[in-house]
DNA sequence: GATGAATGAGACTTCATTCAT
DNA sequence: GATGAATGAAGTCTCATTCAT
């Protein structure tokens, strides 16, 4: 067990290293020496755990988001309203964009690069079942407008993305009113109008 | 004058194949070598035109920011209403994302990433000054929430570049309806309750 | 142990190959990968020695240095009379310069292109001590002349330097009687004149 | 006239220039655009009045040498005696080397390393034939040691080869006092002795 | 004569990966 | 399982030289 423990350790220091470094300097900039020194292994190490670099990347990329949707669905239960379960899950991804900084970091720069292939960006969809039912179910009652689900998750994820790129570069910070000014606007967009 | 344009042909070139190949397969895998082939050069006449690979990608960027700029305030003047100005600005900012996908998802890919450096990305900002104007005559005019200009940013582009990345993947398509729908949940998102 | 030696080994093979090439052809015609070449080892493996080009030779000139000074003072003892101790050491410098020709001859080429960093430069002449003290020694005694030590070391030294220089390109051989007279006059140069 | 004076003057900015980088950055860092562009001229042009790099250093390192030793004779005549003859001559080089700062600092980067190629090396000496000549009838008058040239030269001019670089360097400077000095020295080193 | 854009060759250096220990 | 020395391949960039103008 403690061996077990033992090896889980180095793996995931390894992927924390990763994740600290891509964020800040990129992929290409990321060198497996480093990746190695950063976790405090030898760099021929990071080989008994990963096939190679792109491997090593694409389970972080996997095990980052599945974090991120068992953040985002945290408190969250197909018993509430739509709208009521709707906000547990919004305020829940604004506040994981807002506060697992790294994370979401490296979530947004591997969604818009070339740097994680297209299988494993859509294996890193499938957590997000519940929030499709969720709409699903508030079209069906008339609560939300009849949308594509990538139109609405365009409006309820994305603007979320862009302040938190601000906030990380220090040039805007979210607070808890504009959390609630934010979470009324996507409502607005995506609620059906009276 | 021949001599002239054979100058500013090779520099767009140069231009033109990092857009393609930065898209492709990201910054760090786009080498100068293979630039320069794209282009039709020597890997050496870069360096005529660019002082090296960073000042490429720079250059590349504002550029292609420029345009989007442009783009985005056709046949907007300060004389239409909050309402009309806003619309045409975001439609030109949707045609511009769904049509010109090169430059845009260079632009995503760039705006997500440790790529650019801080001080040009900043220098890209200056020509949205017009959007800025026609908000806080919106917030003075009562039509518009008094919103942070980034949160107003964040619904009013970022919706639109989570649509376009998906677009170009070829998993959903925004037609013509599917804007319309979009550019109504953006204004919904900002604009005042009654 | 073996390991250790193995390390050894290489660095000092490099160094050597090193010695051998920009004697030959002049720091800029000695490039990483003949280097490499002649000491039998990949380019990359200079890498794990020395931190770059600059720095390899750096190393080169302190431990050529190093060696012509121990060479320098082989038998000298502070105990002997200055002019006793001036002549061995005169003779240990003549009898290195005539034999580790290709020590000599990189050492005369580092004292006279800016290929050392000045702080190198000087930090290759701290065994040089002992010389210095005899000289005041000398000059207490009113054996040699209130020379400053910069025109001493230029007569004891340097015509040496040329007449290497000569012997190297086969134009003049120095031997033993020639290097009697040459002391003769190098002492003569510098001793108190009765 | 007029033209044939414009050549002479890219000829020679030519090579200042190339005497000014040579010495500031060594041979190799002196590449041909930045000799063309601290002349004035354009890169091409230097084919012009050069047949390459090689020829162009070469030309300068005889034109120097030539320059050296026509001030090392200013003022010499065969009439005078052996010691005010070589007591000219070796003030003239002292001056030459302690003023021509820029020429000197060439000349014994060039002597030192392989960039001058051997043909050329000798016939730069060519013009030292009066010094030699000089020797001669010292040695048969009984006032120099029947000592080979080189190691006449060597003690002549090779100590201020030395003092020259200390001074270039900012370590130490010769003044008057001590050049008397230093002639003394060389005059002890060479003279016969009583 | 003069130019300067263009380039082939080659320089230094980095890095993902392997392999003997 | 763990290592770190070693390297082949490749990357960015420089430079002496040429050639059409």
């Amino acid at each position: 067990m403690e061996k077990k423990e033992k090896i889980t350790n180095k793996r995931s220091a390894l992927l924390n290293a990763t994740l600290t470094l891509v964020n800040n300097h990129g992929f290409h900039n990321a060198p497996m020496s480093k990746i190695a020194n950063l976790a405090g292994v030898a760099p021929a190490t990071i080989y008994l755990y990963f096939e190679n670099k792109q491997d090593l990347v694409n389970k972080l990329y996997l095990e980052v988001k599945e974090d991120f949707s068992t953040a985002a669905f945290e408190g969250y239960s197909e018993n509430l309203s739509v709208k009521d379960g709707f906000e547990i899950i919004w305020f829940n991804i604004a506040n994981y964009k807002l506060n697992q900084i790294k994370e979401s970091n490296f979530l947004a720069q591997c969604d818009n690069s070339p740097m994680i292939e297209e299988a494993i960006r859509i294996e890193g969809l499938k957590h997000l079942q519940p929030l499709l039912d969720l709409w699903s179910r508030g079209k069906k009652e008339g609560v939300i407008k009849p949308l594509s689900d990538y139109v609405l998750y365009a409006f309820t994820v994305y603007p979320l993305s862009f302040l938190q790129g601000m906030q990380e570069r220090g040039i805007y910070t979210l607070d808890e009113a504009g959390k609630v000014e934010s979470f009324t606007a996507t409502w607005n967009a995506i609620k059906t109008e009276k």
